[in-house]
DNA sequence: CTTGACATTGACCGACCGGTCAACTAGATT
DNA sequence: AATCTAGTTGACCGGTCGGTCAATGTCAAG
């Protein structure tokens, strides 16, 4: 049970930090196990294909995504659209620290498969964008305890969590591009001007 | 000369149409010959490489979307704040005309290539990063308008219109991981929120 | 009519693709 | 000791990858 784990999770490890650092074509069944030490007949033991595997990896990067960015930026120790702004600070943050381990921005890891897979890949897109979906609610519930708060009027909370998560994804588009994880502070400062309703015709 | 030109646009034209569907990766030089009714040795003989295959096809879209996309859009027969929300109905227009055709919504060809080729192919990132930059200089006319119009007041108007065309490149992400071209106009309409410089603490 | 440049062809390269499979090992259960 | 099961192994499948190359075809300028 122990090896058992164990040999799936480096799959999982190594096909999430290959695919993360390049794309899903261009990464091989082979490569995974090379990186995992495993031999590729035991990669079909766990998985029935490259595909399947990576609904696993995305799976846990949602968890890691939810318990670390999400979970520490949306902690309640401060007022929430002061936590909008942190969200930001913490995704500049780890952008800039896999630039430093790896000389590369990797982007957002859903965005990079939506853009790469939704086309390709029902199965991939529609997790994907669960995954999406689901990084809005804690963006939603700041925005309505801020309204609560009267910091903020009366709005769409939903439309306005989705629009912000939008500007999240093109962000990172961006910064990658430009290979420079500065922007993604300097971008996101602009975040919480979504967030009022329109003022402008 | 006339079977020169022809035979090398078959190619961009077969390569940019196939890329676009799925991936860089996921296509391979033999589909775009086939598509193109090219044999493979002819390919070399116009192009040293797909990459720049690619880079030929990236010139092509950006003339594209600068004449048929940005050019329409902001035209000056109306206000300038109005050709950004104008900008966007287009962007979505196309998005919709592209499901219609293929049954899929392949989101922007430039924040796709970012996506998936940053991390690996540094003359593809610096092409990309360039048509962005470019991209942002009509947002920018419009806002400088704006404020010379005194629809606006004095802002950063560089600043401003990076985020917006990260805003629309999130948005493509956005609207492509939920395959639903609709998302484009309905997240578009906040655009305009992004104008604004900051009024909340 | 010859020359030379461009264009085209199809065979070929080694490597790799995702995936299959029968045989084998090891450890727990009876 | 015999049985069962999960795990492992390496050979193998047909097909494709990006790219090379020498031979051939085409056509216009001299």
């Amino acid at each position: 049970m122990d090896s058992r784990t164990d040999t799936r999770q480096r799959l999982i490890d190594s096909a999430r930090d290959l695919i993360y650092a390049r794309s899903y074509s261009d990464v091989g069944v082979q490569e995974i196990c090379n990186r995992a030490g495993v031999r590729k007949g035991s990669f079909y033991h766990f998985f029935p294909s490259k595909r399947d595997l990576t609904l696993s990896v995305l799976d846990q990067l949602q968890a890691f995504f939810r318990h670390d960015i999400l979970g520490r930026a949306f902690a309640t120790d401060i007022p929430p659209l002061q936590r909008i702004s942190r969200f930001f600070e913490y995704a500049g943050d780890f952008q800039q620290q896999m630039q430093q381990l790896t000389g590369q921005m990797p982007g957002c890891p859903f965005g990079n498969l939506a853009s790469e897979m939704s086309t390709q890949d029902e199965g991939i897109r529609l997790k994907v964008k669960q995954i999406m979906r689901d990084a809005e609610v804690p963006f939603e519930q700041a925005l309505a305890e801020a309204v609560a708060n009267g910091d903020l009027p009366e709005i769409d909370t939903a439309a306005t969590a989705r629009a912000l998560f939008a500007y999240v994804e093109g962000i990172m588009v961006y910064a990658k591009a430009h290979n420079d994880p500065d922007m993604v502070r300097e971008l996101g400062k602009r975040a919480l001007q979504l967030v009022v309703p329109e003022r402008l015709a």
